[in-house]
Formats: structure tokens, C-alpha cells, sequence
DNA sequence: GTTATTTCCTGTTGGC
DNA sequence: TGCCAACAGGAAATAA
């Protein structure tokens, strides 16, 4: 399931093939997205050069000089470059296609991702307006997430997947930024001190680059690639590993429903 | 304004 | 072997 880093391999891997080329086309296959793709998005696109590919929170922005593409791959979908012929298979929904014959080959087979078309800033968009600050950024800094955090009962796995609070936090790397900061996932927010809060804006910064750095050297080729593209996973310290020994200490990983998601964490090492 | 729940979708898994 | 329920999950939409 595609999280930040996932998203941030795509883009980097697709980017040298697209940036500075025409797009001739993109060819729907099926348009029952998350949303519809928009029934014109090949004639708004068609002559226009990709003038950037850039990534705001789990979305991806392909901008061109008339309005941008906006893509995003939900928790099955992923992204690949064909530089020749590929017939495409069941859950292909669309092709983007370059003059030079390239194509950006979109597959999902759950489809809750999104292929829109934004016009004027991509980043007012009703979509991306309202989102917090990039994890990866000086502006999630511990200041910040301490004042987010005032008076919140909410549990702070819940917030720290809060997109108005930070993005690309998703379920994954929640669990295992927690852990890396031996903060137990059910505290309130409020509860946290001075100390958690850094350790925790630490962790998940480190959590999340590193990831990024794994899926640079694993993922690398997303050109012709056979299909699985777009997903990879680093050796998890509590996410699906229930009742398995905690790395650090042996004691079995426990598993919790925090509105309605899995939560995975050593009861011994996290408090 | 804030928080909790529901919804979208289909491939995979486990129980019987 | 087949059937079916449960599960996975980001984030918008809706409800409380």
C-alpha cells in the first residue's frame, strides 16, 4: 500500500522520463476512480508539455502550462514507465501517452485512487488547500506538533495520521514511528511532553527518509517493469508482526483497533 | 469547531 | 473444493 516514501519513489522514477515531453494522449480504460476521470482530461492534456512532477502529500501534480494533472494511487494503485509496446491487463485504467511513444501505464486494482484535473494553483485546490505541513519539512517541527496538540484527547496515533495536522503519516509508518520513539500509541495527545514531542517529530522524519532511501535502491527501475512496481516495505519494527518478539526486548507485539485501523506495538518497550 | 463513523473497491485470507 | 465473511486502507463525506 503506496505510504509517503512509495509515492516520493514514484515521482523520482518517473520523473526523468516525463519532465520536458509533449503528451500526445491519455487513454481511459476505466474511468470509475475514486472519482470519474474527467471524460475530457485527453483534450485538455493532448500538446502539452510536462513542465514538472511534483508531490504534495500522497498526491501527485503533473504540471503542465494549462492546468495540472493531479494523481493519486490510493492504497492499490502504482505507476509505470513502458517505452515499448505492453499490452495492458485488467486493472490498467489509463495510459498517458508521450509523442515519443512513452507511455505512463496507471494500474489499480482496488481503484481508490484519483486521476483529476486542476486548473490555476494546484495547491488552492479544495483537495490540497487545507492539508499540514509535509513531514519531511522545517515547518513539522516539535513547536509545531506541541501546539497541535493542546487540549487533544485524541489518541496521538490518531493524530499523527490527522492529514489537517501532518501528511503522509499513514498506518504503517504511524506504528513504527511510535515504537521508534517508545511512545505508546493510546496516549492523548495532550498527555505528551516536551521530551515525546521531539523524540516523535524525530523519529517520524527518520522513519519516512529512510524508507525513502530503501525504496530508491529497491525500487529503482519503474521502467518496463514487470507489474510490481510501486510497493516495497522496510523490516518493520511492530507493523504486522502480532505476537511476534519486540526487536528490542522480546516481548510479544500487540495489536490494537484505534478507529477502526490496526495498531501494532510492544506493551513492554512503548509508554 | 471537533471528533467519530461511514463510504468507496476488490484481492487475499481464513474458517467451515 | 467452494462459499462467504472479514480484512486491508487514504481520505472525503457525513453524522454526532
Amino acid at each position: 500500500m503506496p505510504e509517503l516514501p512509495e509515492v516520493e519513489t514514484t515521482r523520482r522514477g518517473i520523473e526523468t522520463h516525463l519532465i520536458n515531453a509533449t503528451i500526445k494522449e491519455i487513454i481511459v480504460r476505466n474511468p470509475r476512480l475514486r472519482w470519474p476521470i474527467p471524460v475530457d482530461l485527453s483534450e485538455l492534456a493532448a500538446n502539452q508539455v510536462i513542465l514538472s512532477i511534483r508531490r504534495r502529500a500522497k498526491y501527485l501534480l503533473i504540471e503542465l502550462a494549462n492546468g495540472t494533472i493531479l494523481i493519486h494511487l490510493g492504497m492499490s494503485g502504482s505507476l509505470r514507465v513502458l517505452t515499448e509496446a505492453y499490452p495492458a491487463e485488467k486493472h490498467d485504467h489509463v495510459d498517458l501517452v508521450l509523442s515519443n511513444g512513452t507511455r505512463l501505464r496507471y494500474r489499480d486494482p482496488r481503484r481508490f485512487g484519483a486521476w483529476l484535473w486542476l486548473t490555476g494553483n494546484p495547491l488552492l485546490h479544495p483537495h490540497l488547500a487545507s492539508l499540514g505541513p509535509e513531514p519531511l519539512g522545517e515547518q513539522f517541527s516539535p513547536a509545531y506538533l506541541a501546539s497541535k496538540l493542546v487540549n487533544k484527547h485524541t489518541a496521538i496515533k490518531q493524530l499523527i495520521m490527522d492529514n489537517h495536522i501532518v501528511v503522509g503519516v499513514g498506518n504503517i509508518y504511524a506504528s513504527e514511528s511510535l515504537f521508534r520513539a517508545r511512545i505508546d500509541p493510546q496516549r492523548s495527545g495532550h498527555s505528551l511532553d516536551s521530551s515525546d514531542i521531539s523524540n516523535l517529530v524525530e523519529q517520524i522524519k527518520l522513519t519516512l527518509s529512510e524508507a525513502i532511501a530503501a525504496g530508491g535502491s529497491t525500487l529503482r527501475d519503474y521502467v518496463d517493469s514487470d507489474g510490481k512496481a510501486g510497493y516495497f516495505m522496510i523490516n518493520s519494527y511492530v507493523y504486522g508482526r502480532t505476537g511476534q518478539a519486540c526487536r528490542i526486548c522480546s516481548t510479544p507485539i500487540n495489536t490494537i483497533r484505534q478507529g477502526q485501523r490496526a495498531t501494532f506495538y510492544c506493551p513492554q518497550c512503548q509508554h
